[in-house]
DNA sequence: GAGCTCTCCTTGAAGGTTAAACAAATGGGG
DNA sequence: CCCCATTTGTTTAACCTTCAAGGAGAGCTC
């Protein structure tokens, strides 16, 4: 029941280094509930919405994406950066998708590499019938639980965590420039 | 770049229901920024430990579980309660980590159903090889960014999040006796 | 101790994810 | 215009996860 950073003994003396500076007992705490936490969060959500809407978490997400975009189509590039996924494992979603007959290709017709991923009225659909559900689960995992101190600052760390870790949004690729 | 929880219009007015209760402006914010952030915090760490480990985030997390237990073992069981996952996907994972010559299965003498993951030397060695850089990652990702204030807040969120997905913990799946 | 149920763990198949390799189109120099 | 690096999106194969099913032992009840 231990936390998933330390291996040899914890040493915390003021070694210059060649020691790796492990996790105090405190850091280790919150690393093991947050890892705990969101596993549990995710699986939960997973297993919901399998089970509701027949897909798992991430592509109920592609198709909210799409709710929302302009005409309901996004290009894969873009859809790929909002959600924060690979090219690659959009177009195997998206390959699903069309499967289900909830999204739809299209060509983009000013560069004829690009594609559209199209929402389908059908996956319009899906999303309306399923969303209140969906939005329950996550109240009740979530947002039932907590004041609305801990929301807010919920939200500040996540936005802090995400940005440190954006693959290259504007700067942060130059660390050095800090 | 909208949240995954509006379909429809955002309906906070003070109708009795049959219009689901959506998430308010803030709490998708906030929702937005936790789905990005474990998103990219979880597929920054599974690559980080696939290159200099050669194994997931989560079978790292099975070794250092291991590596913390009594004789190096746990019983399948234990294990994939400590580790949150099921059964199958412990046996799946086990049955890789065992490939690698990292885990060894044992037979428990008290229970012939039974099995232990043991942690081999070899495994051990992974670990220790491998600690310092993972740790380093967590911390470069994580706790470099925030203030103790919001380490020691995120610890009780996680903590409240976790207790109440928990499958079955004492007495947690008892709802009616809160 | 026979029958029942439950727990422990594994299996196989179906589906999702990853990494690397690729074709096609674009676009910026020369 | 031509070259070449880059961008866009797909594909393949290996790997991981899930779900449903099942074998086998434990343990309870009668």
């Amino acid at each position: 029941m231990e936390c998933m950073n330390t291996a040899p003994a914890p040493a915390d003396t003021a070694a210059p280094s060649d020691e790796p500076r492990w996790l105090t007992a405190e850091e280790q705490r919150v690393w093991r509930f947050y890892m705990h936490a969101s596993t549990l969060l995710e699986d939960h959500l997973d297993r919901q919405l399998q089970r509701d809407a027949g897909m798992p978490h991430i592509y109920y997400g592609l198709l909210v994406q799409l709710a929302e975009a302009p005409r309901r189509r996004l290009r894969m590039t873009e859809l790929a950066m909002n959600a924060k996924i690979t090219r690659s494992r959009l177009s195997h979603a998206i390959a699903r998708l069309e499967k289900n007959g909830w999204v739809r290709r299209e060509d983009c017709p000013s560069d004829k590499r690009g594609q559209f991923a199209v929402l389908t009225d059908e996956g319009y659909g899906v999303l309306r019938r399923t969303a209140p559900g969906h939005v329950a689960a996550v109240r009740q995992a979530l947002f039932e639980r907590l004041t609305p101190e801990q929301q807010k600052s919920l939200g500040e760390i996540m936005e802090i965590v995400a940005e440190g870790l954006q693959p290259n949004e504007a700067g942060a690729d130059l660390p050095w420039l800090r």
